[in-house]
DNA sequence: AGTATATGTTCCGCGTTTAGACAAATTCCG
DNA sequence: CGGAATTTGTCTAAACGCGGAACATATACT
């Protein structure tokens, strides 16, 4: 039961029912594909008509094309079958980290078309966007068989206003209030889009095509590595919140009297999971402190720590443990203030997932309020994946298949 | 941006652009009254005639009548104004709480009729029922001049299944799986609606006149009292969750290592802010202990409290400055989670917020990520409001003015 | 070869928006 | 006092899109 916001609502028009099944069909042939046209009108339950007359104006808009004749079940004539068309255009996802920057190039539907390239991130904005543009341009002409670049999305570690295209806050890359959205699409020549990383994994997610069966209710996205990064998605649409900072359970506290953060406050979630935090507790000290790390400390990441546990490395062991339990604890007060259909987890320490599950699931059976909480799915995403590359991608590619704003 | 949720879409019919602008309008008639059908077509930018279709349809249901002729604003014909019909039709509100249970008689704008009426809540199901049923009726036969009853309203204090009618749980009436909708219906023949009160409550928000300026993004209503509600609103509609039970911020920590809470877990936001915990806190020892409360302690609230911290109680001031303190940080978290566009907080304690309201801000922007998080709109709903009557209103009032489903 | 069945197209009916004309009502102004 | 101007509300015709059914096409079974 939604109400219609009496100052931002959108009267239905003549060409509006149109619209909204002109995307329907879009979106079945998405998932179905491939799918004739007399199945898609069952799936929507509308006469044959409608669909071939919704599926022609897709045609000449050349979304989707005609494959090949299907093979016919029992008698009758032979369906002609319809696929996305996502052949001559593609997209450009980059992904900006603190301390590399990653580049992928994929297809409308999002499929990887060439290999993930990457170069160090520049924190000076001007030379980072002349060297991004120079090398997307490289990427394109790489790939010129793919047809036009329908855009370009870019996934940042911080604070984004989609809308005005700028970085309001990165803390990581020392960024405040920058545009990063216009210079970027004036050297390339094709439109950009930037998003939070966090909410453009939630992006990710909900467009996978795989994950359709549970695209009702809300899902959340979390992204642990050197900060918490968390997207959440309700009724299919990311949460943005009313500055764009909605999702920062990485800062909802564990305890108020914990460790301090680097955002000031004391005992933040992100405090206690991070990759710094759980090397901090096996090297026994504050690595966060700006002093420079020794040898032994310098080159140490999670995934060689996980590789002593999983070695016997009790103290490594302990130490991974010990991230469990917090994440568990934290994960239980997002299915607490949430109740999402299924919680998406990625991150450096999730490759020791076999070994740390029974605990991240103990510690959240210990804080969840019902048992159905304790038990809500949680998907690991591994980081072959890209869920950040894969959201940067579906800001260009979404919007096609969006539902029409209405009513 | 909304993604179409393949297994459960609406397709446009024939008549969907109808339904609506119907609901459209009749928004802006309730949130523009008195209107003018030129005025209407102003507002949703279409021909007059269009809008006449409309409301003559609107007329017929009888859900809005034609007014006085209006005073003329400069030359031409004067407009015939246009009015929500609340005459003949009103809405009973019952609020169950673990003491008492109230009732409420409204028009359909959730405008108050008779005076709210209370009793003993009895936690014998089959009993409450009976007495509900049986003081329903007494209302609507003293009140037979407002109308049919269009349907009765339930706010409960538990987790709450609305579409099975079903209160899943309800811990302070040792409530578990009862269908309470259904059998209140047949004894009254009348619809009845359930639902959680943290919910009503966002509910009664939403759908108050008043507060539709910020009916866009998303917002929050917290309840304090024997324990913490909390309703979330995202893009007008009350979040639900996966198992109805998003919402439960109260069993968020600000302590893994505090206080026990009546969940089970430990150092949960509830546990330091509720009643209880602030008046545990004034008396120094815990109340919460099953073992009787001596004379000093069983009939003192939060109120009296108030009163005598108001009078110069140096302790009494210190436990509700305390308390405080701890809800500006758990409405930290709320914001760093969500990030809302305004925070309703209601409850005994906020009869104190002359008082308390520069200590929940400071602790608030203790905790915040952000200045724009920190300054978060927060507004006290009294008490002599009734938000969680008023939502159990909305629960029967609100369908008729909601979106229609669609794409 | 004939029949049954399924796909895809076409045509018409009807509901709804869009555009514009028109009557009714009211004020302004000569 | 009467006509022009202006605003409201209604009405009609056109455009658009769903709803339903008929029709052509294609295939398998008998």
């Amino acid at each position: 039961m939604r109400k219609i916001n009496p100052h931002d609502f959108k009267v239905a028009r003549r060409g509006t029912s149109r619209e909204i099944n002109r995307q329907i069909a879009l979106n079945l042939i998405r998932t179905h594909q491939p799918i004739s046209r007399a199945d898609l009108a069952r799936l929507m339950n509308v006469r044959r008509g409608v669909a071939s007359l919704l599926v022609s104006e897709l045609l000449t808009e050349s979304l989707i094309f005609e494959g090949a004749v299907g093979e016919a079940m029992g008698r009758g004539r032979r369906p002609t079958f319809l696929y996305i068309d996502s052949r001559q255009r593609c997209v450009v996802g980059v992904d900006i980290r603190a301390s590399r920057t990653y580049i992928l190039i994929t297809d409308l539907m999002g499929r990887q078309l060439g290999v993930v390239s990457s170069f160090q991130t520049n924190r000076e904005v001007d030379v980072l966007i002349q060297e991004l543009a120079r090398r997307i341009k490289q990427v394109l002409s790489d790939y010129k068989e793919v047809g036009a670049c329908e855009g370009v999305g870019v996934a940042v570690p911080g604070m984004v206003d989609p809308a005005k295209g700028r970085v309001v806050h990165a803390p990581t890359l020392s960024w405040r209030d920058i545009n990063l959205r216009d210079p970027l699409a004036v050297a390339l020549g094709i439109p950009v889009q930037i998003e939070n990383s966090g909410k453009a994994c939630a992006l990710a997610q909900v467009w996978a095509t795989r994950s359709d069966v549970v695209a009702a209710g809300s899902s959340v996205f979390v992204s642990v590595s050197d900060g918490v990064g968390v997207g959440i998605v309700v009724n299919g649409e990311v949460l943005r919140g009313r500055h764009n900072t909605a999702g920062e359970f990485g800062h909802v506290p564990l305890s108020i009297d914990g460790p301090r953060c680097s955002c000031g406050a004391t005992g933040c979630w992100e405090s206690y999971v991070s990759n710094l935090a759980t090397l901090s507790r096996y090297f026994g000290r504050d690595l966060s402190e700006p002093r420079p790390r020794d040898t032994e400390t310098a080159n140490f990441s999670v995934e060689d720590l996980i590789a002593r546990a999983r070695a016997g490395d009790a103290k490594a062991l302990a130490a991974i443990n010990s991230t469990a339990r917090y994440l568990g604890l934290g994960l239980a007060s997002i299915i607490n203030a949430l109740d999402p259909g299924r919680i998406y987890i990625s991150g450096e320490i999730t490759t020791a997932w076999s070994l740390i599950e029974p605990i991240v699931r103990s510690a959240l059976r210990e804080r969840t309020l019902t048992d159905f909480g304790g038990a809500t799915e949680i998907h690991v995403v591994p980081a072959e994946d890209h869920p950040r590359l894969r959201g940067a991608v579906a800001l260009v590619a979404a919007p096609a298949f969006a539902a029409p704003m209405v009513a």
